[in-house]
DNA sequence: GTCTATACGCTGATAGAC
DNA sequence: GTCTATCAGCGTATAGAC
């Protein structure tokens, strides 16, 4: 019975299917509570292969951490090609990043939720890595030129994206309940205009200001 | 010889040392690269003493967990007792959380940056937590007395502590290399005010908002 | 209560057939 | 290149002396 025996042919090359079915594992267990036998099992190869293409699971971690990076990368080189003002590429970048937690959510999750220090040998803190400096100096940029309110680089930076970043951080964890793109107006404005009611200044003080 | 050979003595009571030993390993290699036999020798105390007092490894993890946690959550009420408006509520903890990360690093690093669902067995995500959601208390009140502008109540907590909550974990990383109290006033200021500089009206639209 | 010595399962990794 | 069978070491946990 060689059709019923044959089995279904799977789509994918091998290599992309340890990695997609590492990265899954890492993300929903954490990378110290999966084994290179469950990765075997859930990839459907065998542990061979595993070694023979990543060289172990820190391999594994490695491959992800690289390709996932390079795919942020670019996804802020995009930003950065268009003709857009340094507030604008900010925004984008949130807006995309919200659209990514939705629909690649375990790239989102492994690139900003894991702790790649305490697993892969070596790697330095993943702020240092090339899109997270790039984000950076768009800021930085657009504080130079009078867009963005100066402030310390370390700062501005924080502020603008730590409150996306929070989000992101918090519904990965479950507990926002709604899809992210929903609050992206919402982010922005907040982020961007003031957080503080103004104070209505009183008759007496109008009087004030104009001595 | 008595005198010589006597051990100098610990003024830490047992749980204390084998607490503080482990958080100190914890936070500097992660919960998973540090064994018990790591945490007996830097506490100086038997495999046994661990197991008679915590039961093992993760009833550490869990102590430490209940314990730091408290000890925010008193952080937190000893704000929420003075008479503050909610935006210097906010300040107030956002202050304190600088400080912590500078004169208690441990503690901050391991309430807010390690993944504790991922070795405490049955444990939600950190920011379900008591502390927490006062704080998201605290800010709802703000937008419900009209102090704080109106967002979804996720958007506001996020922005008004992600910047603070980035700068954070930055300086942990040891990306930031001064300490976060100095950045404290400009954290404020550019959480609480507008980040973009707003647009000098022109001539002409000056005219325009006339009619 | 504290310690040492020991057991045992799991995990990362390899050897060698096909 | 892919697989199975097997190994060696580590890390948790326990038993039992003091």
């Amino acid at each position: 019975m060689p059709y019923l025996s044959r089995p279904e042919p799977d789509p994918m090359p091998m290599d992309c299917r340890i990695l997609s079915a590492a990265i899954k594992l890492f993300v929903n267990q954490g990378y110290h509570n999966v084994s290179v036998h469950d990765i075997q099992k859930q990839a459907n190869v065998s542990i061979g292969s595993i070694y023979k293409h990543f060289g172990g699971k820190e391999g594994i971690a490695r491959a992800l951490h690289s390709r996932l990076l390079e795919e942020m990368n670019q996804m802020v080189d995009s930003v950065i090609d268009q003709n857009l003002s340094a507030i604008e590429q900010c925004n984008r970048i949130i807006e995309l990043l919200f659209e990514y937690t939705e629909t690649r959510t375990e790239i989102i999750a492994f690139v900003l939720n894991a702790r790649h220090t305490e697993f892969i040998t070596g790697e330095p803190p993943i702020c240092t890595a090339e899109p997270f400096q790039k984000i950076r100096n768009i800021v930085q940029k657009g504080m130079d030129s009078g867009e963005i309110q100066t402030y310390n680089c370390w700062v501005s930076a924080s502020v603008i994206f730590g409150g996306a970043f929070r989000m992101i951080y918090m519904r990965l964890e479950g507990l926002i309940d709604r899809p992210l793109p929903e609050f992206y107006e919402e982010i922005v404005a907040a982020t961007w205009k003031t957080m503080e009611v103004p104070i209505e200044p009183t008759h007496l003080q109008k009087l004030a200001s104009k001595e």
